[in-house]
RNA sequence: GCGGAAGUGGCGGAAUUGGCAGACGCGUAAGCCUCAGGAGCUUAUGGUCGCAAGACUGUGUGGGUUCGAGUCCCACCUUCCGCACCA
């Protein structure tokens, strides 16, 4: 073994080994007991980050010791190649996203093999090629033959700048989540998917996901926000019509004095249709349209609205009340339209006092309810009052009974709405799945057979950047003939969301070549679901709930057996420098390279482990890295100086039992295994095993000379040793593998058994006692462990110290907790 | 506004079940080694007072429960995150 540590050779050596071994390539026939260890695939925007190099490394650290665990790991990784960089790249340096794309991949994939990350590299999946995106392709169909993706005219986000529409997830805040650009609307006509179909199940789901962290179910679930009350409809006799609303407070149905519709809703477009409405209501909805979804900052927007002039019937009391508009009702909630109750709802009652609409109070406090505060709605439950014949009644008691009078008369039920809203899927991008379906003039939409698929993306489409689909003006691609009639027909030009892509790539990677449907369902039973799922928590509802969904449709499609993809997810923190997250315009940016040329990458896995928790942020600062490199030269020197150790005295394999200083090494070997072992398993706190691992180290350079004595000590020298360095091995892989092998092994740390330790020398022989009075500490002292408490107790009393510290006082009472404390009140 | 998470040394962070606060690492200081040091080794390192032994104090703030609270309860402050007229 070489005298002094020298990272490059080392790391470049091992890399090669474990490819030579096919160490982490994973196979359905091992009968070992299955783990499947999954992060988040990247999109290949052309350099690893460090946020990378964390997210991989956590999973690399679980890959290696569920493998040393005796556990038949399936590690993949692959890339999220579509997407708009790709598009942008093009433009702006004319080079063919898909050169581009592949490049970036080729790069990319050294780098992470630089790494020395364990992945079965030979199942890599890459969405932007058609062996991939067929199946994407394919499942759409799947979804149209059953109804799951369908196409409606709707308003939709549009981003000026990526020249795209966005899903309302992608246009949060009013903003591109890309760009930040903000959002236009506009009117088209494009596909969706039917997520709302399984809002209910994606809800109750939940509870099979106890190991999630609770903030992200409960984003979720205040994503797919359920919420259940009544559906009412309220006549307009002029129109002969109806409006249909939606409210949680059927019970305050008496003190409803008007409705009020969205901008949005149809019927805005029937009352605008007709010559004699006034221009000042026509410019207004026209105006309130528009900044329904342009909307920046929500506590700027001032509600406002306008009367119709329209009447409708209270099919409760009877009443005539008037038909309004106004901004602050949605038409992507509910129905778009509500009845306002300005005396118990605050908005309407805002509303109400602005336009001097009525306000009756139709529930009182059922206790002390005099003095109400001005301009304040009262929100909460109550007496029934001025309610017809449920005056006098409790109003949370009505409801139900309410609720059946309006089903028995026909005007109204119970029902269940969600905020979670269908999925749309179209882009107007060049770099996606195109979309498998067909328009034709005599057919209509014809979904492209199974057998001609995949609709394969042109090589030759000419990316402007300027308005309008680029697959559109491609006329041998948007050619075509009809699969129904053989007549002349133009494809759908759209692209996918490349969220569909993601939504079910951990699928493929359990059979990445099969080839006549997207997954093996015999691959898939073996290692579905994933075990762990490690990404950052900015997908918490996006990806994570897409995914939720698809693999619920495999399972309908009888694809897979499972319900939940991921039952287990760990949200990892951000990585940030100088208290802000890296990124190129604040120009914080480390380079994973670099520090690899610096420090190389067992320094850099074993830092970004060390520095926080995996689920926190994660603060970079160089003097740290060089902490951790400081401690892999000491390991290298510790090491070899044990190895002089064992040249001049071979461990005669001699009896571990005894020995004085050999036992206080022993306990802390075996104390140091079973801490890493369950810091790892149970609750990935990464960093307090490394540094468990580092004590160990530092105590082996300590008490290396007085072991190398005798014969025990040496053998409990190698025992601690050779410890540290399998219990290192998932952190630092490449100096644990050289160490390994210098220190005199022929099977590679990568293919050896994880350590067991022995609870009996775990534990402590001796306890130190912590003598307080009346809480305080005052004194400390060590006794065998087990000690009976009176013993403690005698022993506590008889200390100098102790004695001291009661003085004259009368001793009240004494807590003993065995091998903990003794507290002794006086006064 | 609603919901959530978190506040511990100069810094990143430990403290697994209510029981020694500050593990491990960084930084800092002194010393050793060295031709040299942005290398290595040793020691010290929450604060205040003290020559010292030691004493007091200390986990965002204020209360509470308890023999004992960083940890549990109540109120508040600050920061971060999510949602945001959701009927």
């Amino acid at each position: 073994m070489r005298e002094h540590y020298r990272f490059g050779p080392i790391e470049a050596k091992w890399q090669k080994a474990w490819e030579d071994l096919r160490a982490f390539q994973a196979r359905e026939d091992d009968p070992r007991p299955k783990f499947y260890c999954l992060e988040m695939y990247p999109y290949p925007s052309g350099r690893v980050h460090m946020g990378h190099v964390r997210n991989y490394s956590i999973g690399d650290v679980i890959t290696r010791f569920k493998m040393m665990r005796g556990f038949n790991v399936l590690h993949p990784i692959g890339w999220d190649a579509l997407g708009l960089p790709a598009e942008n790249a093009a433009i702006k340096h004319g080079i063919h996203p898909r050169d581009w794309t592949l490049n970036n991949i080729a790069h990319m994939r050294e780098q992470l093999k630089r790494l020395g990350f364990g992945y079965d590299w030979s199942r890599e999946v890459n969405t932007c090629l058609p062996e991939y995106y067929r199946w994407n392709q394919w499942l759409f169909l799947k979804m149209f033959e059953r109804g799951l993706a369908y196409r409606r005219k709707s308003w939709v986000n549009w981003c000026p700048q990526c020249r795209t529409v966005l899903a309302n997830e992608q246009a949060q805040g009013g903003e591109c989540w890309r760009c930040e650009t903000p959002v236009v609307q506009k009117q088209t006509e494009h596909w969706f998917l039917k997520i709302t179909d399984y809002a209910e199940e994606l809800l109750s789901g939940h509870g099979r996901l106890q190991e999630w962290p609770e903030h992200v179910l409960l984003m979720q679930k205040n994503w797919i926000g359920k919420s259940t009350g009544t559906r009412l409809v309220f006549p307009v006799p002029e129109w002969k019509t109806e409006i249909e609303v939606f409210t949680t407070r059927v019970d305050t149905i008496y003190g409803a004095t008007f409705l009020v519709l969205s901008p949005e809703h149809p019927l805005v477009e029937r009352l605008l249709s007709d010559p004699n409405v006034s221009p000042p209501l026509r410019e207004w909805a026209g105006r309130a349209v528009h900044e329904a979804h342009t909307r920046r900052d929500p506590a700027e927007i001032v509600k406002e609205g306008m009367d119709t002039g329209l009447k409708a019937v209270n099919p409760f009391s009877g009443e005539e009340i008037p038909v309004w508009l106004a901004n602050y009702v949605l038409m992507g909630y509910g129905t778009g339209a509500i009845m306002a109750v300005p005396a118990h709802d605050q908005r309407d009652h805002d509303f109400a006092v602005k336009y001097g609409l009525p306000i009756r109070t139709v529930i009182e406090p059922e206790e002390g309810g005099e003095d109400r505060p001005e301009g304040l709605a009262f929100e909460g439950q109550g007496r029934m009052v001025n309610s017809g014949p449920y005056s006098g009644r409790i109003s949370r008691e009505a409801v139900a009974e309410m609720n059946r009078y309006a089903e028995s008369k026909n005007f109204g039920r119970e029902s269940t709405i969600y905020r979670l809203r269908d999925w749309g899927i179209s882009r107007q991008r060049y770099w996606g799945t195109p979309i498998p379906i067909v328009h034709c003039p005599k057919c209509g939409i014809v979904g492209v057979p199974y057998d001609q698929l995949p609709v394969e993306l042109p090589r030759d489409a000419n990316l402007t950047g300027t308005e309008g689909s680029p697959l559109e003006r491609v006329e041998s691609f948007a050619r075509t003939t009809c699969p129904k009639c053989g007549g002349p027909a133009r494809r759908d030009t759209d692209t996918m969301d490349t969220f569909f892509d993601s939504s079910w790539y951990y699928f493929r990677y359990t059979s990445p070549k099969e080839d006549s449907l997207p997954v093996d369902r015999r691959a898939a039973e073996h290692w579905m679901p994933v075990d762990l799922y490690i990404g950052g928590v900015e997908h918490a509802i996006l990806h994570l709930i897409y995914a939720r969904f698809f693999t619920k449709v495999f399972r309908d499609l009888g694809l897979a057996g499972n319900d939940e993809p991921f039952p287990r997810y760990l949200a990892q923190g951000m990585v940030t420098k100088d208290g802000s997250a890296m990124s190129k315009s604040r120009g914080n940016v480390v380079d994973p390279d670099d520090t690899i040329a610096r420090h190389g990458a067992d320094a850099l896995r074993l830092f970004i482990l060390f520095a926080s928790p995996p689920d926190k942020e994660f603060a970079w600062n160089e003097d740290g890295i060089e902490g951790c490199s400081r401690f892999l030269h000491r390991l290298w020197n510790t090491v070899r100086d044990c190895r002089r150790i064992f040249d001049e005295a071979a461990p005669s394999g001699a009896d571990l039992q005894t020995g004085d200083g050999v036992s206080g090494l022993r306990r802390r070997t075996h104390r140091t295994i079973k801490r890493v072992t369950e810091d790892i398993e149970t609750r990935v706190h990464l960093n307090t095993a490394v540094s468990s691992i580092m004590e160990l180290v530092n105590h082996i350079r300590r008490a290396g000379e007085e072991a190398a004595a005798t014969d025990a000590g040496r053998e409990a020298l190698r025992e601690a040793l050779e410890s540290a360095l399998l219990l290192l091995a998932p952190f630092a892989p490449h100096i644990c593998e050289e160490l390994w092998e210098a220190t005199g092994h022929a099977t590679p740390l990568v293919r050896t058994p994880w350590p067991d330790y022995d609870p009996g020398w775990a534990s402590e022989e001796k306890a130190v006692i912590v003598v307080q009075v009346n809480g305080k500490l005052k004194d400390r002292f060590e006794i065998a462990s087990g000690t009976p408490e009176d013993v403690l107790r005698e022993q506590a009393l008889s200390r100098p110290k102790v004695r001291a510290a009661i003085g004259r006082a009368r001793v009240r009472k004494t807590v003993c907790i065995p091998d903990k404390l003794v507290n002794i009140v006086v006064g």
